[in-house]
DNA sequence: AACTATTGATAAGT
DNA sequence: TACTTATCAATAGTT
């Protein structure tokens, strides 16, 4: 339909086969539109140029996941079917952990306990007993081991007040002399007192990390 | 292109649209393969009847997992993903929410509580409390209830008793005169004593239904 | 990008 | 359902 009849080849000269891609491209777009419309049908379209670059139609309302999942039920082909049942599978597992931790965790929170067998509340509150029991002993050790660093924190203090005490005894007496020995020519400052040095302080008095 | 022009719009007549359908369809795949071939591109080409039924073209060597690998990476459109990734979205949820509670469960069994602060430690603690509290409120009812229930049936076993005993009395007094009435020819049974209608027992024994 | 001669597609009829 | 054909639509080559 042109100036003259073509035969279906790969047009070689390459400003008119990508005239030609344009014209036909719209066209073909045109025509899947117009099927769509007239016979109420879904109709895609995919075309990649030979440059790579991509043109599609859709009809209206249809989404390609929409299309790719008729084209599936209807062609059986798989596709992506594997991963999608994987993922179902696990996501019906977790929500099932899910919802028999909720039933536990309310239970164990005196809620919906009504339809409990005697023997199930029983251990119900075994549980918690347990729990109780375990949670106290932790609370006890955080407790005596909060005494413990304060106990060692005011020891350590003591030490450091007791220390700078002596420092402060030493320098004294240490200016004294350098005030005898700067008349004598004599460097004190090598002689002096070590226990400036601060001491490092325990760096993991919280046990715990 | 046809014996008249027709409106672009859904054709009423079924049969009218189905014959334009197959016509329509193969003109358009024509298209598709000779686009493919006079351009060297890739086409694909979907068509969903209204009646739900496949139709599909691929240029040679084209694979729909192909295209689909192409379009995805040509159209940044996410395709599938798209599902995949709300399931996903929607299972991470789920396990976060799962993570949580499978936290809160450990804690209130006193296990992982190490790294816990006190202020936390005495909330699980109280948590604890709450649920024990509430078990045993609950448990205390079923007792109270079972105890009830018992002493029902005994006192309902106790009337029975009496009721049957008393019967026993009646039916050998009562056997007694049949046995004068019966040489004097007078009917007794109509007078038997209505003690032997059984009572209902009570239905609604239990209440926790 | 616009034009138009020509081929191609197809609506209605058989 | 398939064939026919008058008519409209698409488009090849030209400007």
């Amino acid at each position: 339909m042109g100036r003259g009849k073509i035969e279906i080849k790969r047009i070689e000269n390459s400003s008119n086969r990508q005239v030609t891609f344009a014209k036909r491209r719209a066209g073909l777009v045109k025509k899947a539109r117009e099927i769509g419309v007239l016979c109420d049908a879904e109709v895609g379209v995919v075309i990649f140029s030979s440059a790579g670059k991509l043109y599609d139609f859709w009809t209206p309302k249809t989404t390609l996941p929409r299309i790719l999942e008729k084209y599936q039920t209807n062609s059986g082909k798989i596709l992506w079917d594997e991963k999608h049942k994987s993922i179902s599978a696990e996501i019906d597992r977790v929500k099932k952990e899910n919802d028999n931790m909720q039933i536990e965790l309310r239970h164990m929170k005196g809620e919906d306990v009504n339809s409990l067998q005697p023997k199930e509340l029983i251990a119900i509150e075994e549980a918690l007993t347990n729990g109780q029991t375990s949670l106290r002993d932790k609370m006890m050790d955080h407790w005596k081991m909060h005494r413990r660093n304060e106990k060692m924190l005011e020891e350590e203090h003591k030490l450091l007040a007791l220390r700078m005490h002596q420092q402060d005894v030493e320098l004294s007496s240490g200016m004294r002399e350098m005030e005898l020995g700067y008349h004598q020519g004599r460097d004190f400052t090598s002689q002096m007192p070590f226990t400036f040095r601060l001491q490092p302080s325990h760096p993991n008095l919280q046990e715990d990390k």
